[in-house]
DNA sequence: TTGAAAGCGCTAACAC
DNA sequence: GTGTTAGCGCTTTCAA
């Protein structure tokens, strides 16, 4: 006799009812149901007769049971696992989104797979195949950047996919939409009317659609407004507090430098205020400095530093809701994503060129 | 005609051999062997014969074949995935811990499953309820303090545990020490050696094993060094930035001020820094900070930080460490962890006291 | 409306 | 050393 049947009832453990383990059987032989019973009360199918579903939640409550999720995953097809690929966890940008993740992500019975690809190729092409292996039901690509080949692996097996500007025209593929012009129009205007002329922008890696839609958004908005450029005035950081320290160096040597930097992001603008201090220069007298995002941090910089919002938890909850949507089968044009606003915070890192400075 | 066999063979799919879900069975078909060999191949079960396993793993490139971790989950009871209890991802210090346990499960295999509690006993409950229902073969609870009732919860479902500095006696369970004792003597010497004679400590939420030793490792070598102590130098933070503004505003306004502060970790230290700013002083001219943890942006503070190092790094993989011969089934007491050593790193938020200061 | 039973993809016990 | 098969805990037909 090989078989070993689910209640055994040999010898060794007749009496020891309570000895086996806490399933979808368990709950059934207590509530007088079968397990399908169970399994349709857990699931709030509505065909259940009202008296057996009470019974049911009842017996759940008292054994304190809790449906095994890999299980439910293996049969149903749906791990209700999303993949969230960052960039760098360290960079206090993908915490708060994280955050926001977390948080509509245990509303709706979700866990999150974290990979972070850490600017490396390699790590990405892992971060994927975790993911794929645990069986995600969809991956929000929060990256700065993706490779296209990767794209296509993922899009090859079909998962749904969210992206943060750029969309691919693929399949099950959706994207959420940023402002950026009324936010930074609102800073370049900020600036200009301290009495800045001389700005200039520190972006992000060009080869990512977000940093291109920064720096286009300020072109605008300086064109707009009709500040003249100089093109050393634009210089391509990295979106990393190093590449603002190495970028606001340059622009410190310039023979007429800026009095005043924005940056596209917060990041970037730490490493201004960090290079700054480091020759001397004072914040916000000698020079102005502008972000971009409002990281949690960027209120408690010395000083505290002006930048443009763009709320992580909207864009976390937007970009998890198509997600969802597109996992729950949503046709992709139906799904309806609101675009993420964004807009000036002014605090101490911004004020009117000095006139030393002007003169200078 | 119910049954849904396997490989049907029915008219209608006859030819379609490749339509076959890429399954275990697929590769046992495609190489010739049993599924059960293929099982031992990728399982790296050493009873194979050179010649199968060879011809196995080249099928399994050649179809690009992963094995489904749900399914493995389920049928072997072990899910690959710890749980990692944290306090808030926002705090930098998590996401660098967070980035040192990604780093060793991914060479492990594992996943993380990442809870934040958000000093929040409701979520603190919900993120141990998650884990569980999702199988994790191990908690590290790296969070600021857990609930005694929790502990409980999750000692209750015989679930390998580990911690920092604290270790309930309970089954499976450990605890990571680190020598906060080194690391803050020697900061305090390089205050009292620069000067400095009054000195406070902004501590952690006492409710913790961690502030405490924080704290008693301070006061150890206050007291070693011989340097005497004000109470109202010793204050309670709570490893918030917006604590140590708090806090640092007390020192402020006491009738002597003391010339240095030391805190319990760099979050406090920042807000340190922002509070002075706020208030004029300049940092270290008027006023030496010492943080703790090191955290990355503590080189990027205004001014650089002066703090103690103590490697997220080390602590995550050894945290896993332990965590994964705990699971493995190693006796508690056979597992050796190695202490984790504190330094000072001098950065420039340290000074000596200026004579005016001196004198007020 | 409820129950019986197939089977998700895999591991592991057992037979050979 | 290799294959056969039970069954992990659940969802989901299908029959009643």
């Amino acid at each position: 006799m090989r078989k070993k049947k689910r209640s055994p009832k040999t010898a060794e453990d007749s009496s020891a009812l309570k000895s086996t383990r806490l399933d979808i059987r368990a709950v059934a032989k207590h509530a007088n149901v079968s397990i399908a019973t169970v399994s349709r009360v857990t699931n709030h199918v509505p065909t259940v007769a009202p008296h057996l579903a009470e019974k049911v939640w009842q017996v759940v409550k008292e054994l304190n049971y809790s449906p095994n999720a890999q299980a439910r995953a293996l049969v149903s097809g749906r791990s209700k696992v999303f993949g969230v690929l960052i960039s760098e966890i360290t960079n206090p940008f993908f915490p708060e989104l994280i955050q926001g993740f977390e948080e509509v992500a245990v509303e709706l019975g979700y866990e999150l797979l974290i990979g972070s690809t850490n600017y490396n190729l390699d790590h990405m092409k892992r971060c994927v195949q975790r993911m794929l292996d645990r069986k995600v039901d969809g991956v929000a690509v929060m990256t700065f950047g993706i490779e296209a080949p990767l794209l296509d692996h993922l899009a090859a097996h079909d998962i749904p996919l969210v992206f943060i500007d750029v969309a691919p025209k693929t399949g099950r593929v959706c994207s959420i939409q940023v402002d950026y012009d009324s936010g930074i129009r609102q800073a370049v205007q900020h600036l200009v009317m301290l009495g800045h002329r001389d700005i200039a922008f520190i972006t992000g890696p060009l080869q990512l659609g977000s940093a291109q839609a920064r720096r286009g958004a300020f072109l605008s908005a300086a064109k707009g407004i009709g500040i003249k450029r100089h093109s050393s005035y634009l210089c391509e950081g990295d979106h990393t507090l190093e590449g603002g320290i190495n970028q606001a160096q340059k622009l410190f040597h310039l023979k007429r430098p800026p009095t005043a930097i924005m940056c596209s992001n917060d990041m970037t603008a730490m490493g201004v205020l960090h290079a700054a201090a480091h020759c001397g220069l004072r914040i916000p007298s000698n020079l102005s400095v502008v972000g971009f995002d409002d990281i949690d941090i960027a209120r408690y910089c010395v000083p505290p530093l002006s930048t443009v919002r763009m709320s992580r938890r909207k864009l976390a909850r937007a970009a998890f809701m198509a997600l969802k949507s597109l996992a729950d089968g949503t046709p992709k044009d139906d799904i309806v994503v609101s675009t993420i606003q964004t807009e000036l915070v002014v605090r101490e890192s911004t004020a009117s060129p000095s006139v030393l400075q002007q003169a200078g």
